[in-house]
DNA sequence: TGTTAATTGTGAAGCATTTCACATGAGTAT
DNA sequence: ATACTCATGTGAAATGCTTCACAATTAACA
């Protein structure tokens, strides 16, 4: 009935089921908000293109959070999801490289609602340094190390040039920073226990091109 | 020795693959610049953080590009590996909002170099139609089905509000634009045959949380 | 309170992807 | 020419992920 929560499910989880945890996060806070009580796996399934036995199947490796014959009571699944992800937190991260992409970060406010918040921001260039941006002052790249561990920063997102990236991160390891979202189109080196997620727009764009030279329509759809 | 072009190798390439392929062209391309003449896989494998194996397998879907006992040809396999991936040509593409996201991607001029050029910008907002963004001039929205088509768009870059992103691709794909790659955090519904590819920050920021939560730390890191 | 309908949770089966391991072939040196 | 080395290309094995199928369980209702 209960989990012995001392010694959590040793499974491996897979990217994908984590990947799917998100998109079904996503999805019920949509169904709370259309007042839904309860979710089956079949109607989660349907709004995410998947089968039911997959969205079980996820869910199953982290505890039995559905009643057999109703389905899954939303509102608490979604703190359940919204736990395993530990978004049920606030996250404090820091943003380095306050140009097209950083700028774009600051702005969106969405990830506040998750609870990641972006509380300092770093460049090197003098015009950009002591500026302003939501409310949030630009700190000198050179106080890097210092200033992550002083304000306790546990993620940053890197949206510097590629060139200068491998540094930064190194800086950031030193600052004993453990979560990375790297937007620089770069294999960055990070000690293990450091993790590195990359953000490459160009690796997405080729994947469409590919699938448009193989015409990998799943049905004919060529005009006649 | 040559691939009997009339009969493409109908086998079913992974995702995965092709996201390596990307990789490995990156990686060609700057072993073209340090002056290698021929990588092996181990090499090739070492530098991505793969098996070689792996490497060998991914290509030979495609082709026997090496020479045994040597390696591959730098130079070579870069082109081989960029025809399959569909960037040995220019890909005439549309962004469709220019705001942050937006506007970050125009400036960005790494995609040119790839083949991918933004040929069109559209908005709704009165202040940005007839703005000039790296050359471009901001059409109307209004316009988006007859400029995409008398444009010959063949890809767009969706970066407005979740709220109007799937009004706009039904636009999109009676424009019979087949590629879209999306920055709204929405399932976007497209008939068979269009390929959409979603660039979603949040989940990686929530894959990063995870693994905190998780930490999924391979080998002991925590100080003592 | 018993019967029916619905839907979960999960081993096992079915696929897909990765890794192994080695025969094969190309280049090199003698 | 012949032997030797090196690294590819690829079936086969191993591993991982998804789907199947059904027993178990609950809600609803007569
Ligand atoms: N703009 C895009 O659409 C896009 C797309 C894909 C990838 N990227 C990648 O994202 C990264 C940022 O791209 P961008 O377009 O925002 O570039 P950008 O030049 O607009 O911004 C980079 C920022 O980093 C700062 N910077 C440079 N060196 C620094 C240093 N040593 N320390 C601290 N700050 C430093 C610059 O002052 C600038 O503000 C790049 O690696 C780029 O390849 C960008
Ligand atoms: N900024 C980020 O860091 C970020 C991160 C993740 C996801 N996203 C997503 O990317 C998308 C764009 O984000 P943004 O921050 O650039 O937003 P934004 O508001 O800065 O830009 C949206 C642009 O779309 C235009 N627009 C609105 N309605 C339109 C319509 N009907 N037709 C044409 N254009 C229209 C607006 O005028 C604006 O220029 C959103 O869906 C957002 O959720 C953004």
């Amino acid at each position: 009935m209960d989990i012995p929560s001392g010694s959590p499910t040793k499974k491996r989880i897979s990217e994908s089921t984590i990947h799917r945890l998100s998109r079904y996060f996503r999805t019920l806070s949509l169904l709370e908000k259309e007042n839904f009580e309860t979710v089956s796996s079949k109607e989660l399934a349907k709004r995410e293109k998947l089968t039911p036995a997959q969205v079980r199947k996820d869910l199953s490796f982290f505890g039995s959070f559905g009643t057999r014959g109703l389905g899954y009571p939303v509102a608490e699944l979604k703190a359940k999801v919204s736990r395993i992800l530990g978004i049920d937190r606030i996250w404090r991260v820091a943003l380095i490289g306050v140009g097209n992409i950083g700028s774009a970060m600051v702005s969106y406010k969405e990830f506040i609602k998750q609870g990641f918040h972006i509380v300092k921001l770093f460049d090197n260039d003098q015009r950009k340094i002591g500026s302003n941006h939501k409310g949030i002052i630009v700190s000198d790249i050179k106080n890097l190390r210092t200033e992550l561990q002083d304000d306790r920063i546990e993620m940053v997102i890197v949206a510097v040039p590629a060139t200068v990236a491998q540094y930064i991160v190194d800086v950031v390891v030193k600052a004993e920073v453990k979560a990375i979202l790297n937007f620089a189109p770069i294999n960055l080196k990070v000690p293990p226990g450091v993790h590195v997620r990359n953000e490459n727009m160009a690796m997405e764009l080729e994947y469409l091109s590919f699938a448009m030279v193989n015409h990998h329509s799943p049905k004919g759809i060529g005009k006649a």
